[in-house]
DNA sequence: CCGATCCGCTAATGCGTATTAGCAGTTATG
DNA sequence: CATAACTGCTAATACGCATTAGCGGATCGG
């Protein structure tokens, strides 16, 4: 077991009696679309080719051809580990899917070690025909050389302009987001929080965008800019402030206080509703209660941007950007303003 | 962005005013351990490098090498696809993360089509290196075209011979087995059913031989040789036959027959004790009733499978075999037999 | 019967890199 | 002082394939 040589077209010519070129007519002339090769010899190559089971090295076409018919997946972090598994997931679902359907091979770059560049000392990337970025952050440098550079990309989620316009498939949040603050009015709340980041990645602006300009300046009673904070703080401050509804851009964090808010006493939405800006499919399913929401086209997104780098990569397409609806979620969370609530701070 | 012309060591060797080699000899020797390239030309190079932003075409660079430090991933089944994905999620977590850690990245091959080959008219499956292969059932053909021949690969979970010694790494599932038939049997259990299939995949012969290994012929009261049944008609079987425990092999069985079972007013271990062999994490949290069963620790496997394939990659390994145990889990489903089960038919 | 055309195939070349042999100039060695 | 050894670099080559130019023979047209 060796590592018995590869076999080359050489190979395969010296078996069939003829050149290695005439090899690569056979395999490269679309089925006697040229006739120059009659259909005896084509015959006999290929019988060889069957029988030793001989492919061409795609590495060795790509050096003549160019492209390759594999697209690089790129995520700023690792995609699978546990922690980010269920974020990444559907991404990878649907970037398969359309990959699957186009013909092309995923290749997934596992960034070295700890520090997930783009550019290293090997930009191994460079197989892929294009690439798919995934990742919440992304680091501007090297989006304004991918930007600025000549390997085709698409990144998921919208992305600000880095040295020029990226081209992105995203969510379109700020509406989404707009329509839920809508409809918590329309509900009779004039006193709501919000909870999460409002700066810093592009989702988080937009949702923030969406939510301001839905929202009369007098009715947001508080901004925790924070994630991740103790259930306990963040629910003393919603009671402070009075607030009757209460939009969390982190789905955790609207967990935490939730399931708090009810040992407490506090009736869901009787007394407090709750709004998550855009959910994890998956989580929805493990914990008992099903938020007013709206759903990101994870997958959807995925598979459009996976068709727009391919277009781009095949034929060169312009720049695209493209923002997909998020349907709303009706959830159990969101419910009208209770009057005779009673609180005893 | 009319897909500016690459750049190329001759590039940078004009730029710089060497040569070509002496490009290629500044970015391969490992900063001065020749020695044969001077500071002062080495800065020169690295320089025009550094402002040109040139990388080496790693298609190029694999042409020469030979190798290309990419690992491919072969799924019979598609690997994404939400049915698909707990089962293949955790393998993949294992893959990507001794990759990342070996220094090779990922060629997902999507296969063409419905139809999932290895080998098709279009192998690209040979731009990596060497590839791990995923999937319950795998064609006794291609396997067979894969030992005999030269491309280094690995498969998850134990393979029997075909044509010579399959590399594989597996769960060990009979012992696994034996341990709980063992355990049911000192819980006073004499009347043990068996649902699932006993053959065709390694994996369901595997758990069966475990089985009856364990267990003595007269305590197996009935044999269902089938997955996915109504669990009406299973549990019927079980009753009939007057089962004090029953074995499945698929969780999806069980979890309904348990539901079932409960809604007709049976008390589960009280009245009916269940053992699954070999769970999915990830559903063990979605559902309520933990399960008394065996972890297939599929991350680990995939782990060594990954390393596995390395070492059979760059030295020339000889093929092995490995086997990682799977820890009982406790559960909540198994107890002794009540001695004062009353059951009315 | 000779030049033109076509057929079936092959030699030669290039893709971008790594690597080896080796050249010219300099320094060390006997 | 001649030879050897070393230094700093370059020309040449190979990797496996696709592609082009073109060769020898056969067929055709006049």
């Amino acid at each position: 077991m060796a590592a018995a040589k590869r076999l080359t077209q050489r190979d395969i010519a010296r078996l069939a009696g003829v050149s290695q070129a005439t090899v690569s007519l056979v395999l490269n002339s679309a089925d006697g679309n040229d006739g120059r090769i009659p259909a005896e010899t084509r015959n006999r190559v290929n019988k060889v080719i069957r029988d030793t089971g001989y492919v061409a090295d795609p590495v060795a076409r790509r050096m003549v051809k160019g492209l390759n018919r594999i697209l690089g997946v790129f995520t700023y972090e690792p995609a699978f580990p546990s922690a980010q598994a269920d974020f990444f997931t559907p991404f990878l679902l649907g970037i398969e899917e359309a990959a699957q359907e186009l013909g092309y091979d995923l290749l997934l770059l596992t960034g070295a070690g700890t520090r997930r560049k783009i550019f290293g000392d090997n930009v191994r990337l460079r197989l892929a025909d294009g690439c798919i970025i995934l990742g919440r952050q992304f680091d501007p440098a090297e989006l304004e050389r991918l930007v600025t550079g000549d390997f085709p990309f698409v990144a998921v989620g919208r992305r600000d302009d880095a040295g020029g316009p990226v081209p992105y498939v995203g969510g379109d949040y700020a509406p989404a987001t707009s329509a839920l603050v809508h409809r918590a009015r329309d509900l009779g709340h004039h006193r709501i929080a919000y909870v999460g980041l409002n700066q810093g990645a592009e989702s988080s602006e937009d949702r923030w965008q969406g939510f301001q300009d839905a929202i009369g300046g007098a009715d947001l009673v508080t901004n925790i800019n924070a994630v991740g904070r103790p259930a306990a703080e963040v629910l003393d401050i919603l009671l402070a402030a009075d607030a009757t509804c209460v939009f969390f851009t982190e789905l955790a964090d609207a967990i935490a206080v939730e399931a708090l808010a009810r040992t407490r006493g506090l009736s869901i939405p009787g007394d407090l509703s709750i709004v998550v800006i855009g959910n994890h499919i998956r989580a929805e399913q493990a914990t008992g209660t099903r938020f007013t929401s709206f759903a990101i086209p994870r997958e959807a997104m995925a598979r459009a941007a996976t068709q727009m780098l391919v277009r781009r990569v095949e034929d060169d397409a312009p720049v695209e950007q493209l923002l997909l609806p998020c349907e709303p979620v009706e959830g159990e969370t969101l419910g009208p303003v209770s009057t005779q609530t009673i609180r005893i701070k």
